[in-house]
DNA sequence: CCTATACTTTGAACAGTGTTCAAATTATAG
DNA sequence: CTATAATTTGAACACTGTTCAAAGTATAGG
């Protein structure tokens, strides 16, 4: 394998500007993510980079691509955690190693869902794919609760928009997700309730008001799981 | 007034300079905001901007205490608007209006709530006040409603974490807002909530999956004041 | 009105950024 | 061992924020 050799070796360069990038973001936030800085630390000049990325902003969309699928590891492995419990304990879990895997990857959480290379703009075809995965631990784990009855719709939850049904429905059917318009519809409502925390307390907007940010996050999950619907205790 | 002219035009510089970076951000996103650039819009040289502000920072955070008090104006723009209409309308009209700020000033709202300028801190003495000035809006059409009894507490949401509460009480205290810890506590539920949507509308990650963000949007206000244990229909 | 003082603008320089490209070097394959 | 492919180099270009002394301009007092 005389092409597997070369191909092998390109890639292990590739991995190492990653983690270059990544411990730079680390230590300087987002906006340490220089091009020369990560070929100083990894003793290259900056042209060569050049040769394993086209340009930074194609590293930043490999970043953004492993930190998704990252993210999407964490939701997993705590579904496998809690895997003996109850679905509603497994929906909890997920929910919580949410907050849990942004708290401790800030510089990645930031870099997927804030706004913090300028001039960069992600392509969806690639980064897509990862959000999906992730999202779909947690409205899978929606649908089993549906389908077991642990969960019913209830009021104001219980009627969704026209418009919006239509679209999920376009979606499920287009995409083949096996997943019912209700279960995606109560994932994106309780994914954008927890994301609003999430992200004022990424820029430190909401530790001020509340002090214990996490003690808050878990209330909002348990009364956003009694809200929509859920018939057992947690 | 010889000093108040010196004075006077010295403003309206600084004022020139705010507009010519805004036109610049709307233009090329928050990224768009180079120091040079402004410079060459308004016919300057780099340097001689920093007779106005002390650094790009400085004028940065002019830029974010104007854009909180926008926010604020239009929130209690809405406010005054829905003036004769009921407590419940009023606060429905205020909370879309937060919204449609955060849409119609997009890079305005990145540049509060996002993580736009790497490397820059925002110093909180000089933006927490209009912070507060637009956030009271909300929390005090709150208060009125529970005072005047058509919102009252309901499960889940009738119990405030003891951590929270306490803390909640301590800032009230300290900073003698003349509303409730339980004002406090549902406005700020209320807040992350829609902020969440506005937040991954702003990025473009849920138009994708909900397609009439607008629609989702208002149907969560209501649902919200509806949970939070609204009386009266609206 | 004219000078002395304060304010403002200038221009050059420094250190940093992403990116391009031909040239030189190194490693691989026949 | 040589021909070929893969890499690394180094210089250059245009851009960024920032500093500072020098030059220019407007204002105030006599």
């Amino acid at each position: 394998m005389p092409k597997g050799r070369v191909e092998q070796r390109r890639e292990g360069v590739r991995e190492e500007i990653k983690q270059a990038a990544r411990r730079l973001m680390a230590a300087h936030g987002t906006a340490g993510l220089s091009l020369r800085a990560i070929a100083r630390e990894i003793n290259m000049l900056p042209s060569g980079l050049y040769h394993y990325y086209g340009s930074l902003d194609e590293l930043i969309t490999a970043l953004i691509v492993d930190a998704f699928n990252a993210l999407a590891d964490a939701l997993e492995a705590a579904r496998e955690t809690a895997a003996g419990q109850s679905g509603a304990a497994m929906l909890l879990a997920v929910l919580e190693a949410y907050r849990r895997w942004a708290v401790d990857h800030p510089t990645d959480f930031q870099l997927i869902y804030g706004n913090p290379i300028p001039g960069y703009v992600a392509p969806r075809e690639i980064t897509v794919p990862p959000v999906i995965r992730g999202f779909s631990v947690i409205v899978g784990l929606i649908e089993n609760l549906l389908q077991s009855g642990a969960l019913e719709a209830v009021p104001p939850y219980d009627v969704i928009p026209p418009e919006i049904e239509a679209h999920l429905q376009m979606l499920i059917a287009r995409d083949g997700y096996p997943v019912s318009a209700r279960a995606l519809f109560m994932g994106v409502l309780g994914w954008t309730q927890l994301h609003g925390i999430i992200m004022l307390e990424m820029f430190n907007h909401i530790q001020p008001v509340i002090g214990d940010v996490e003690t808050l996050y878990r209330a909002q999950v348990v009364n956003l799981l009694k809200t929509l619907g859920l018939k057992t205790a947690i």
